[in-house]
DNA sequence: CCACAGGACGGCT
DNA sequence: AGCCGTCCTGTG
């Protein structure tokens, strides 16, 4: 994307953005700590970076983000150096499905969050919905995080791995997690012993990467893939929940078949780019279907 | 009161 | 390898 950026006063403005709606972007179901204000105007907490981005057409202004907070945690987080037009070109060839996910919400983007959170976060989504699950994530930032006030409101960052591995679970269970709590806390006593990277996911290539993060207690196929994806290491993880098993079986497979079947279906279909078909057809599937 | 939505686990074949 | 009962919480 050749956006311009100029930061003043603690306030960075982009213009010249292209496939770039923060509406899609943040409520497509990939994050689930952003709050809304009004219409694309939404506060949230990166690491412990609080910003409040308010987009009009083209243009962005982060408020509390000075330009180097944007070069060092906006722009990756919302993948700015990705041509997202040219995704949308590629995966369109021959395929009115995705013609039509894809021009339901073009400005979508895969955003890049931080490990452990992606982790923890999908193992909470399982078997739940959005609205709990940020209810759950909420309680857990504001009961382990750390407190940082910005524009008259409180935000926590995401709990580290250590201080969660040593919460009691009953504890845990006032945020409304359920059994979850055992996975939460097992989980990041197995990551603060042995803590991942993105870039050591990256180095073992897709199906080790896989494997090692199916090994956390709480994680299946479906979280895997959802945390390679929105952790930005592979943009090749295709999730499959129920709205993207709908919409696979109703338009491309024409029948009922498993999950795995759907991934293999996926992966000889989309190749490299199937992360990002999976999030078009997720958000399509689940606001129209 | 009940039905239902949402994935992982563990025991079974 | 595949199938299925169970787990927790909130909503209709």
């Amino acid at each position: 994307m050749t956006a311009s950026i100029i930061g003043i006063n603690n306030t960075t403005t982009v213009r010249g953005l292209a496939n770039f709606d923060l509406e899609s972007i943040l409520e497509c179901g990939q994050c689930f700590r952003w709050e809304r204000n009004g219409h694309n105007d939404y506060s949230g907490i990166v690491g412990d970076k609080v910003v409040r981005i308010v987009q009009k057409g083209d243009s962005a202004v982060f408020h509390g983000c000075t330009e180097l907070d944007f070069s060092e945690t906006w722009s990756e987080y919302f993948d700015m150096k990705t041509n997202y037009g040219d995704i949308i070109e590629k995966l369109s060839i021959n395929d009115t499905v995705i013609q039509t996910a894809t021009g339901f919400a073009p400005g979508i983007r895969i955003l890049r969050q931080p490990l452990f959170e992606t982790l923890v976060s999908f193992i909470i989504s399982a078997n739940n919905s959005i609205p709990n699950i940020r209810r759950i994530i909420f309680t857990l930032s504001a009961m382990y995080g750390k407190r940082i006030d910005f524009e008259d409101r409180r935000f926590y960052t995401f709990p580290e791995a250590a201080v969660l591995a040593e919460a009691e679970v009953n504890d845990l269970k006032l945020s409304k997690a359920g059994y979850r709590c055992e996975y939460i806390k097992k989980t990041a006593t197995s990551f603060k012993n042995s803590p991942l990277t993105v870039s050591n996911l990256k180095s073992m290539g897709y199906l080790n990467a896989k494997k090692t993060l199916e090994q956390f207690m709480g994680v299946g196929s479906k979280v895997a893939d959802c945390t390679l994806l929105f952790s930005g290491a592979y943009v090749s993880a295709f999730p499959v929940d129920v709205w993207v098993k709908k919409i696979m079986e109703e338009f491309y497979i024409k029948e009922e078949t498993s999950l795995k079947r759907i991934r293999q279906f996926a992966d000889s279909r989309f190749g490299s780019l199937a992360g990002y078909a999976q999030q078009y057809l997720f958000y399509y599937a689940r606001s129209n279907m």
